[in-house]
DNA sequence: CGAATAATTGACACGTCATCTCATGTACTG
DNA sequence: CAGTACATGAGATGACGTGTCAATTATTCG
């Protein structure tokens, strides 16, 4: 498995665990998900992907070709991928969840609105701010969201 | 316009200004909207919630009634509502569309996932990281997307 | 006031995304 | 290799949202 890095996020240092489909497919094994033809294709799939994907476009991916799988299946099985941090689950610019490839440590995007790139990083200001709000409203925080849209360099300059 | 400060001043000030349905209805008016008995309708229904609340809980509130109103009315009325600042469009826990009343303001809620209330607050620690994000990444931002979720003190004791 | 006109409405069709069901298929265990 | 619990996927269902367009109506103007 590639960098897991289990203290907490630092200044802006930037890990990314990222998992092969060898290594996904062996966790979910060890969790004792049994391994079939849709699920290895899905997670390939999955894994191959450069930029936050959405749900619907794996099952238009894997919908034919080897290891074909049905709507369900995938969703299903991004569910389960997500569950075991092999994917996360985050929301893009118009609020429409889409999956990234990562383990669900504390992080958040820049993501690009021309490209869809999506930048991870680790800073996070919010957690001391968080707390403040918290005491003040009587609040007890489970989480928070937290995503920053722009256009990156390349879409900047380049082609619209 | 009526500018309401919520009781306790406190450090993080927060100043919610909302509208009157006359005040929201004088608004329309000005910037050359007609002024129909659906609009009326919709604008007291989206005015009397105490929660954030989904276009579809709207269309179901006013389809019968005094005022009557179809889905696309009520969506479109939503839409101008948020775009004339009466209403703000945020996202709840699971990145579902809720309108709240507000200005739009630079403004963001701690959300309780137990009774749905939505609390805002003014502090926002992201404008100086996007900042140096943005000049670390070559990135060019454009907004951000952050609300807190946890329980409130009422859910935290009370009923489930 | 009573047209004229342009905005507005809403029933309905459509599209997308997501969930659920359940008969069939299959990976794993012993 | 047989038994069984798990997994699959076609299809129904449904939430949510958008677009269309003939009929309606607020507003303007003579």
């Amino acid at each position: 498995m590639v960098t897991i890095n289990t203290s907490p996020p630092r200044e802006n240092e930037i890990d990314v665990t990222e998992y092969s489909p060898a290594e996904a497919i062996a966790a979910m094994s060890r969790q004792g998900y049994r391994m079939t033809s849709p699920r290895r294709a899905i997670i390939t799939a999955a894994l191959r992907q450069e930029r936050p994907f959405t749900a619907e476009q794996l099952v238009t991916e894997t919908s034919s070709g080897d290891g074909e799988s049905g709507r369900s299946t995938v969703y299903r099985t991004l569910e389960i991928l997500a569950s075991l941090g092999v994917l996360s689950r985050i929301l893009d610019a118009s609020g429409r969840p889409v999956y990234v490839a990562g383990a669900p440590v504390h992080r958040h995007h820049l993501i690009c609105s021309g490209c869809g790139a999506a930048v991870p990083f680790n800073a996070c200001p919010i957690e001391d701010l968080a707390a403040t709000l918290a005491r003040e409203n009587d609040f007890e925080v489970h989480g928070h969201l937290l995503e920053i849209f722009g256009t990156c360099g390349g879409c900047k300059s380049g082609a619209a």
